[in-house]
DNA sequence: ACGCGGCTTCTTTTT
DNA sequence: GAAGCCGCGT
């Protein structure tokens, strides 16, 4: 079978039109991956050599997929192509280069929380007020000054900028920026940004021909989600594309209207430049869904419609009408908990879904936890993305401080989080001297501490220090021979971490030991060469520092499961790009989705792109949508309440399918004036006690549902039971219920009340 | 030097 | 409802 058989006709056409530079608008669910990976197995079998492809995805996962199926068409040497995200891609480029741009091979790369206290730090050296300089306010300001390739110097000239901060009352950001990067370098470390920022930096600058070498190595690149680059990662493209004499050998592929990420600089200004850049351009526009029912791609059209600035497109479906789209009212966040879970238990067994089937979407991590543990009650298999990963647990970053302090010494974040871990009496008066003395001579930490016995320290605190700093070399002596497992278990027994880890005998204490274990484990599969990181097949490298560097920048969407038979819950901003049999989306309120920031800042395109990020979420879903709100749920331990979200409302009510806890639920909102509004959510809190009421709700024991039985439904309030199928615990009861319809009921689960 | 406990603030969204 | 910050007691 060809595989271009599989293709219609423009995705036919933009998978064989290889040279020059193409653009692909590609609408939801219309086969955006099926025309990037075909491309590639295309050019490969034209005779590319498929190293000196590139092709730049969101996830390593996406990236990793892709190869597995040009595998398929093309073999095995399709491994041997450069394909993952900027960030992962970059890194390793920026690994063999960064001496030419005055960083160590082997630099570290700053994770989140490692910038943020080296800004912390940076502003109270400076004495200014930790509360009025927010690390995360800071930190956003840097990275969008990056991200715009804005220098520090260049920051400090900005009239617009400095103004701004001024008004915002942190008129010292220009000073905090300038001396956050030379911090950085001094540490040899790159926060994310930098990956980007510095792979500019050395294309631009360009020593010893650096960027003919990378156009010469890279004759195709391929950019996916190009609607979510930012104006640095454009740039970068263009010193690799865009010069004397090129073929502009360039695809992206990109839809304006999912284009949800402008907090991270993303601007779909890259796709207008894009034509103005190139003009033989060749646009190609996919608009067929083939994921979607007719009631799903409708309502997603009429969301995104009311945003201004799109490219003009009309997405429409062949799938047939579908289930209308399902909205529930809860009463409270754990009540909305509870109705998916009881959604998705009969859908399973109406439609047969398997776990895997089945997403949870929230506009926020936090609002994972009640979900989970209605999961967990329910005993339904579960993964959850993002939020706390497992990388970001104490135990694990501490042994990779160690690690990383051993390949880089100058790694500062590292240095300061194990140099007293487990205790070894350097006491935060010890480290407030050496950090002194390091300001004052310029040396990094490290090399103060090695020589600590030249300057006057207690006998004790010299001695502490000496042995701090021989345990290091003797584990730094072991770099050049052991390979990156042998070294990790040596370093975490010897640093005493396990020792101090097993001291606790609680059962947390015991999961931190085993979480170390799994480190070691993840480790030890990387020196193997399993898959579990995306370049593992073809990074030869299985130094620590390879390693290190390749697990920073895994997200847990990138590493598969075993068992992936399990509901997902993750943000929608993680779900781009995903598809699901059935989806929920939940915490469709003001104030959460669309978010409270957003609401705030009285800007449209803020709300613009809560609407884009709304339109992601309803298109991923292939069968099943459910629109969840509650009108009470708690926020920092207390209770709020919400009005329903305005995108609810903006969806024609001739796909929905109303679906309170009672019958008389309707949207709040839909068509009503503010006043009706306040009225009925008024008259809602008050009734809050009489659901209080019906949430004791006797359910009558299974054997009394019979057949010809009337019958009250929590949920769905009164109905008649018509027949009956299914034994013992699996006895299914069909039932008409006077407002609800017919539906098929699972009865162990179903509270059921006999009139 | 170190750990504990009470205090505040915090929440978008990700590499 | 957690995580970081500060101050106090050992």
């Amino acid at each position: 079978m060809n595989y271009l058989d599989e293709l219609n006709d423009i995705q036919r056409k933009a998978v064989t039109h290889i040279h020059g530079p193409v653009l692909v608008i590609a609408g939801p669910g219309s086969g955006k991956t099926r025309v990037l990976t075909y491309r590639i197995a295309h050019l490969v079998k034209e005779g590319i050599p498929p190293w000196e492809i590139l092709a730049l995805t969101f996830t390593n996962k996406a990236a990793r997929e892709m190869k597995e199926r040009i595998t398929k068409v093309v073999g095995t040497k399709a491994n041997r192509i450069w394909a993952g995200t900027f960030h992962s891609i970059f890194a390793r480029i920026l690994r063999s280069e960064a001496t030419k741009i005055g960083y160590p091979a082997d630099f570290s790369i700053y994770d989140t929380s490692d910038t943020r206290s080296a800004i912390t730090e940076i502003v109270k050296s400076q004495g200014l007020d930790t509360k009025t300089y927010r690390a995360n306010m800071i930190y956003s300001k840097i990275s969008m000054a990056k991200n715009n390739l804005i220098n520090p110097i260049e920051y400090k000239n900005d009239g617009e900028r400095l103004l701004l901060d001024k008004q915002q009352k942190v008129p010292y950001v220009y000073k905090i920026y300038d001396l956050y990067v030379k911090k950085l370098q001094r540490a040899g470390a790159m926060d994310f940004d930098d990956l980007l920022y510095q792979m500019h930096r050395l294309l631009s600058e360009n020593p010893e021909n650096v960027v003919e070498k990378y156009r010469e190595k890279f004759k195709y690149v391929l950019v996916d989600e190009f609607q979510d680059t930012n104006q640095l990662q454009y740039s970068i493209i263009q010193h690799l594309v865009k010069y004397d004499g090129s073929p502009q050998n360039i695809c992206a592929v990109g839809d304006d209207a999912q284009s949800i990420y402008a907090f991270r600089g993303a601007t779909i200004q890259n796709i207008l430049d894009f034509e103005k850049d190139y003009p033989a351009l060749k646009i190609y526009k996919l608009e067929q869904n083939y994921r979607s029912t007719h009631h799903i791609v409708q309502a997603a059209n009429t969301v995104i419609s009311r945003n201004r600035r799109q490219l003009k497109k009309t997405i429409f479906t062949e799938k047939g009408e579908g289930q209308p789209i399902r909205v529930v009212r809860a009463m409270s966040d754990n009540e909305e908990a509870r109705h998916v879970v009881e959604s998705i238990l009969e859908q399973q067994h109406r439609k047969h879904y398997k776990h895997e089937d089945f997403a949870i979407l929230y506009r926020t991590n936090a609002q994972s936890r009640v979900f989970e543990e209605s999961l967990k009650r329910r005993r339904i298999p579960y993964k959850i993305y993002g939020g706390m990963s497992f990388y970001d647990r104490k135990e694990i970053k501490d042994c990779l401080a160690y690690l990383r302090v051993v390949v880089n010494p100058r790694d500062e974040e590292a240095l300061k989080r194990i140099i007293n871990y487990p205790a070894r009496a350097i006491g935060a008066t010890t480290i407030e001297k050496l950090t002194q003395i390091a300001a004052q001579q310029s040396w990094s930490l490290w090399e103060v501490i090695k020589r600590a016995h030249t300057l006057n320290f207690a006998k004790r605190t010299s001695k502490a220090l000496r042995e701090f700093a021989s345990m290091i070399g003797l584990f730094q002596e072991k770099l050049a021979t052991d390979n990156a497992y042998d070294l990790a278990s040596y370093v975490v027994r010897m640093s005493g971490i396990l020792k101090d880890l097993r001291k606790d005998k609680t059962t947390e204490g015991q999961s931190r030991v085993e979480n170390v274990q799994e480190l070691l484990d993840g480790i030890k599969s990387f020196v193997d060469n399993d898959e579990i990181l995306e370049q593992a097949a073809h990074v030869e490298d299985k130094s620590l520092t390879s390693y290190l560097q390749n697990v920073i920048l895994l997200t847990d969407l990138d590493t598969d499961e075993e068992n992936t038979n399990r509901v997902k819950l993750m943000s929608v901003h993680s779900a781009k790009g995903l598809e699901f049999k059935s989806v929920f989306i939940v915490g469709l309120e003001e104030n959460l989705f669309p978010s409270l920031m957003s609401i705030k800042s009285n800007d449209r395109n803020a709300i613009d792109e809560e609407r884009r990020l709304f339109y992601v979420a309803i298109t991923r879903a292939e069968e099943e949508l459910t629109l969840l709100y509650s009108t009470s749920r708690y926020r920092f331990g207390k209770m709020v309440y919400n009005n329903t979200s305005r995108f609810l409302e903006e969806i024609s009510p001739k796909n929905l399918q109303m679906d309170g806890t009672r019958s008389s639920a309707r949207i709040s909102g839909a068509g009503m004036s503010k006043q009706a509004v306040m009225r009925k959510s008024f008259a809602r809190k008050t009734s809050n006690s009489t659901y209080k009421k019906s949430s004791s709700f006797q359910p009558s024991p299974i054997q009394k549902i019979v057949t010809g039985a009337n019958i009250i439904h929590e949920r769905f309030g009164p109905g008649k039971v018509i027949s009956m199928d299914g034994s013992g615990m699996d006895k299914i009861a069909t039932i008409l219920f006077d407002q609800a319809g017919e539906k098929r009921i699972l009865l162990k689960y179903a509270k059921i009340q006999v009139k």
